[in-house]
DNA sequence: TTGTAAGCGTTATCAT
DNA sequence: ATGATAACGCTTACAA
């Protein structure tokens, strides 16, 4: 028994406050919540003295009963490393506002299991809203229609096509790594891929194509595709390398296999960007700064992919429809030494 | 067949299965929280029929009003990246189990005013307890007195020393980095770290001198303090393999730093491990799996802080004097082949 | 074994 | 302008 430990004080109610200022609950709740014309300017100020005397803090949970709004969404995600997840997160806070809503962070660790207890405590819970987020850009399986509140999904779209979701443009990030490579001056351009199961993979393949088409040229050599890491990158830029020579630039799948492909085609004793630039996709912070050279790459803006679900899903609770039911984020370029500088 | 396909617009409550049950709500309650001896077995089978079939769940909020535990908590943090919360925050939820605590995740962006407002939000809320996750391993200020719920520090301890807190132990991080090198055969030993005024580089500094004393060895030229990335890293190893040749393994303060080092390692015609050997700290995945030698490091256990600080915060929700108000997560070894291998 | 009623903290409605 | 009262969904004495 250790009565030291820091005073359990039962919380301050509306009571209390009510009470010190010499006014029923009814009264205070009115001056606390600036109801224009009910309550005197004299004992709003009593009030709302009173309750800032007392650290008065009004129960979320007891207003929630009223309001049919609980001010809480769930973002529930299986992405373990929070590569996309926590970006997300943070820009549907900001859209959210701090303080206004709070969102309970589930991980499914692609476990459905999991996942369905996720679900089954935050329709407790009463959350106003979901927010899903995939694993991988491929469409992921609906959950929608086993909750009573709406649902967007984010960096992976739902299955079931009539659902909200906010998703990367991953066509547009191909085309954006090609015209920067094509604005540079650049005629032999290849691709090295990463898992060829994703669509994201496939998509900007396509992007690339698109570009090169459009500007008469030619992919240096069909995209090779594989894994998304660096041994992946290096063993392919070997392979380009040796079969290939006329090479004068090549896009990294994702930042990790860009690594490799850096490490290795400057221990072939080429220079990067003057003998071959490279552009990467995911500008993905811990691997780009401390690239040498720095690296230029294609930013799908998680942040704002975070923003514009939390709108979606504020939009959903205000009943409004949405102008389109899938919402596309456009990714930038990202400009670093890698494909221009020193 | 699943019969609740239907999005209910309403959410179902006790009342509509107490109603198509043909029993009072107190009745319903009883049965569907098997109150032993207060509901006969038909009854409650009948009630639980109806509840499933209805999809009946129970509005945690209104549960809340009556336990005095609402079954949620808070955990804020400064780390925008999620290098240590998403692990942290996994292991709270392990520890909790899924679905029976849900945890509110906030930012604060190392924004007093932000979190300010985000403490405001989980008091309100009424979560059981909040675990503060530190930008970094430094002393950060307490929140405790602000809130009247049970705090639990975790990676960054407060500094108020009466506060609860579960952090790593970077002393025996240096230790057991140290004791590998020496344990094969290794003499001649250097330390490039990071950010001196962190008192994770200091610790570790500290663990590595004690080693090298105990076994009548000299560290090759002081710790060379600098940043936490890869640039740093190739600077002081340059300086390094400039002055000393006579080196024959090097602790790198971070995995960001450590692939700089190895890169001019490497540049330099130097082998991995054979000339010199490398361990490194941290154990991130996305630097470790794809560095050329896989790099032996440190994991900190950031997992099993976030379990810890979930258990000791569980033990004081039930009133149980923790054992020690700091508690140390005992870091492990993994070894690659930047310091054994091929 | 079951039902009735009170109450958790707040807000909305309706008197006063 | 203020206050009494009911209600949100649930649990729990207490009464039947």
């Amino acid at each position: 028994m250790n009565e030291t430990e820091a005073p359990l004080r039962r919380r301050v109610t509306l009571r209390d406050v009510a009470a010190l200022a010499g006014v029923s609950p009814s009264t205070a709740s009115k001056a606390l919540n600036d109801r224009p014309g009910q309550v005197s300017t004299s004992t709003k100020e009593r009030v709302r003295e009173v309750a800032e005397r007392l650290g008065f803090t009004p129960n979320a949970l007891a207003q929630a009963m009223h309001s049919s709004r609980t001010g809480t969404v769930g973002l529930i995600t299986d992405d373990l490393e929070g590569r996309f997840s926590l970006p997300i997160l943070m820009g549907a806070e900001d859209a959210f506002g701090a303080g206004r809503t709070s969102v309970f962070l589930c991980d499914g660790r692609g476990d459905p299991i999991r996942e369905s207890h996720h679900l089954k405590a935050l329709v407790g819970r009463d959350v106003d809203g979901l927010i899903v987020v995939g694993a991988r850009p491929d469409a992921r399986p609906s959950v929608s229609h086993r909750v009573p509140m709406p649902v967007v999904y984010a960096y992976a779209p739902s299955e079931d096509s009539q659902d909200l979701a906010v998703v990367p443009d991953n066509t547009r990030a191909g085309e954006l790594a090609a015209e920067h490579l094509v604005a540079m001056g650049r005629t032999r351009i290849a691709h090295i891929s990463g898992d060829p199961t994703y669509s994201a993979a496939q998509n900007r393949a396509a992007g690339i194509a698109t570009v090169l088409d459009a500007h008469g040229l030619e992919q240096v050599g069909p995209t090779q595709f594989g894994a998304w890491d660096e041994p992946w990158g290096r063993a392919a830029t070997r392979n380009l390398l040796e079969h290939r020579t006329a090479v004068d630039a090549i896009i990294g799948g994702s930042d990790r296999i860009t690594r490799g492909i850096i490490e290795t085609v400057r221990a072939s004793g080429r220079e990067i960007p003057s003998d071959i630039a490279i552009v990467s996709f995911d500008n993905w912070e811990p691997l780009i700064s401390g690239s040498q050279p720095s690296l230029t790459s294609v930013d799908f803006g998680f942040k704002q992919i975070g923003r514009r679900a939390a709108h979606l899903l504020s939009a959903a609770l205000d009943g409004q429809p949405p102008a389109q039911r899938v919402e596309t984020v456009t990714p930038k370029l990202v400009i670093r030494n890698s494909s221009t500088g020193t």
